[in-house]
DNA sequence: CCGGTCAACTTGGAAC
DNA sequence: GTTCCAAGTTGACCGG
């Protein structure tokens, strides 16, 4: 049963999430499924913009009205500083070691997709050879070395997408095959958004913790209100935006309205006395 | 041995 | 058709 069933007190509560628009209405918040755009998977996610857009500031919000005032609470977290530290987190740098590894078996979609140019580079460029010690085609892991990592970051800090010739450029810069950058930078990528998963969903929770708490603390407020309700005179009992009163004769009306005979029927909209548009609407 | 990390890979969709 | 990128996966490697 709900709460309000039964008793037409003109009391609403509400619980809503507001962000900063301009923040929002590029990025949408998007709790999707992964097969918007990925059918091989049947795994959930929540999607949020590029960490660039996300949203800066969310104000999780919790209503109380009372026959047309209301009464809203807001929380709010700053986004930026939060994702900050995140982002901090992601600069830790790797323990270097063998920095020797073998080509894996580049696809044949691969070497389509390089212009011969690139793919000429690659070949010159690359620190692997194509075959391991025993001549196996299996991939070994390449760990880049501290120095590769951290230019390879503060490049990443500059723009997260590299353009062709960027990447070639740093490629070069590192020594290493411009799909050795490319593979970085979408990794690199991935993980940011990973992080920022993890944040948003954080901060989420937190929203949700605090507005359950000013959820029962309104419901609470509620019930106190009602029962003061119930304790005055009958024609005080109408909600507040039912009752006009007209300015001529002073006289308090109820509702006009034909469909609502009872005093405790809550008018479908709130409906407000202003004098200048509608003159003495009691009488 | 196991779980975490990360480079490299595959696939599919969007933009051109 | 080509290119780029996101999402998901694989497999090597490492530390506990």
């Amino acid at each position: 049963m709900g709460f309000d069933d039964g008793c037409n007190t003109g009391l609403v509560l509400g619980l809503g999430f507001t962000a900063t628009a301009a923040a929002l209405d590029q990025t949408p918040l998007k709790p999707c499924t992964t097969t918007d755009h990925d059918q091989r998977s049947k795994k959930t996610c929540l999607r949020f913009g590029p960490l660039a857009a996300a949203p800066t500031s969310f104000e999780p919000s919790l209503t109380l009205s009372l026959s047309g005032e209301t009464y809203q609470v807001t929380g709010k977290m700053d986004m930026n500083k939060v994702c900050e530290e995140a982002a901090a987190d992601l600069y830790r740098q790797p323990s270097p070691h063998s920095t020797v590894s073998s080509f894996s078996n580049a696809s044949v979609k691969r070497e389509r997709d390089l212009g011969s140019e690139e793919v000429e580079i690659e070949r010159l460029s690359s620190r692997v050879s194509d075959e391991d010690e025993d001549g196996s085609n299996g991939r070994k892991k390449l760990r880049l070395t501290k120095e590769q990592s951290a230019l390879l970051e503060e490049s990443f800090k500059q723009h997260s997408t590299l353009n062709p010739k960027q990447k070639q450029a740093l490629a070069k810069q590192l020594n290493l095959r411009p799909r050795q950058v490319e593979v970085w930078f979408q990794n690199r990528r991935a993980r940011t958004k990973l992080k920022q998963t993890e944040v948003d969903c954080e901060f989420l929770k937190k929203c949700c913790e605090s507005l359950t708490d000013e959820n029962r603390r309104l419901q609470k407020e509620l019930q106190e209100l009602k029962a003061l309700k119930l304790a005055q005179p009958l024609y005080m009992q109408l909600p507040a935006a039912t009752l006009t009163m007209c300015p001529s004769c002073e006289r308090i009306g109820g509702v006009t309205d034909g469909a609502s005979k009872s005093p405790f029927t809550m008018a479908p909209k709130p409906h407000f006395y202003n004098p200048f548009t509608n003159p003495s609407a009691a009488c």
